[in-house]
DNA sequence: CCTCCATTAATGGTCAGACCATTATAAAGT
DNA sequence: ACTTTATAATGGTCTGACCATTAATGGAGG
């Protein structure tokens, strides 16, 4: 069972099902500029015409560009499948995906946000307009007028999300919303309120250094307040049976 | 048309359709335990009887799941819908399709992985095995060997892979794999060749660095090999017409 | 007893045609 | 002019069938 080292590189035979060809040619038109955000594409009978399939295999492959992202169908006159513009939601499904099928624990899950946070300020901190940081201190305020843990979650995404924008590069929004959305399912704790004065006050904080341009002092700041939530996310994780394992199932069917 | 800035948050109503209840029952298997890698999920026609549907709603869902790279599909006898280990590719897949949206410059790209990169080199100056290290070597001595644009890419994308596992952190190598493969569209310029001596040098020297445990030296020779990278792929910019711009386009169907 | 090959049955992939729910437009009524 | 109703197009679903692939079964031949 041994691979040569400079073996002939064999491509893998894969049975091109209609659906996937399908897709292909699609997405071959996206990049190459044919079809562009907010294009529809004809109604699925007559697409599926056109590609001399039958319904059921265009539907397929308009099922998977859909899940991907890439369009997104209307029904009634007037309906169809629309060319949709960019949202990064799938990218976070897929790393959320990604976490599930058991292979990242929640220590990769944190150095990855520290190291990206701390990129995210720094950048941040050169590049952020006046508007931004307003928005910044007009969400941490928001903050702490809300009750609900679920409320109060979605005030830290939204803080977290505009701080990545304030980078201009979109890029960082996507790990950022990926890491948040993931590392929401861990929140949750019970006392998840008495850290709260600590946060808001964090993020006040932050902002007053990134308008500094305190580069060190804002990455330092994040870094505190991470650190913590850490902490404190890993005391309670989500009691039953922590979901997030490093090992890898390897076990074969059990059909 | 105004928000109120407090507004009661109603959720969007969104149809459910069947296929989503199905996919979002598996998922929810899935984070819970109950499913898990290697599992075998029923055959369709029996899946479809117990969940109440029609094969064709229940393909759908199982569509959607494989191209989220959760399940697989194999054919035959004891073929079925298997549990997928982890695969990075779809989250791959999902950031390009962002890009080819038309959401991401080059410029972002490259900025994002610069920042990613340094981030790796200086964790995989702490942490990587001698293995890792010799491996290293081992890729960038092969590239010398390669002689085909495209399989001295292959080499490029195993080394940066290599490196990002070296960090012993699974979510670098997703973003790393992504970056990668993403700017590899840009690539295929004409005197591509040109580089290649320094290229292989520069990874050459990294590994010397790393083993050094140079931190800020390895980090350096990193990002001028990147932005040597950067300064060639911007002028080969791929032909045609420029695939990635940064404006959004905003226009309504054109059926 | 073992090996090899044809048969068979289960399964995913595809097809064809139908009906339903939703929705924008057109027609009709007030 | 406005409202209401019909109409037709479209995605979502269903039914039932056939095909290609594949693992297991079982028999023929050694």
């Amino acid at each position: 069972m041994r691979t040569p080292p400079s073996s002939p590189n064999f491509a893998p035979i894969k049975t091109q099902r209609a659906f996937e060809v399908i897709c292909e040619q699609i997405r071959a038109q996206l990049a190459a500029g044919t079809l562009k955000t907010g294009d529809k594409l004809p109604a699925e009978r007559e697409l599926a015409a056109e590609f001399q399939v039958s319904r059921s295999a265009l539907r397929e492959a308009l099922r998977s560009l859909e899940v991907a992202g890439i369009i997104r169908n209307v029904k009634g006159v007037k309906g169809g499948a629309f060319i949709q513009s960019a949202e990064p939601d799938r990218i976070v499904q897929a790393m959320q995906d990604y976490v599930h099928l058991g292979n990242v624990s929640l220590d990769e899950l944190t150095e990855a946000r520290l190291a990206t946070q701390d990129i995210i300020v720094r950048l941040a901190c050169e590049r952020a307009s006046e508007s931004d940081l307003a928005e910044l201190e007009a969400i941490a305020e928001r903050t702490r007028q809300e009750t609900s843990v679920e409320a109060r979650y979605e005030c830290a995404a939204a803080y977290y999300r505009v701080l990545a924008r304030a980078t201009k590069n979109r890029m960082f929004g996507i790990f950022v919303d990926s890491l948040s959305a993931i590392l929401h399912e861990f929140v949750q704790g019970p006392d998840y309120e008495t850290l709260q004065e600590t946060l808001i006050d964090s993020r006040f904080k932050l902002v007053r250094h990134l308008r500094m341009r305190d580069e060190d002092a804002a990455a330092a700041e994040m870094r505190k307040h991470l650190e913590r939530v850490h902490r404190h996310v890993r005391k309670n994780l989500k009691a039953q049976d922590a979901p997030v394992k490093v090992g890898k199932a390897r076990g074969k069917a059990a059909g």
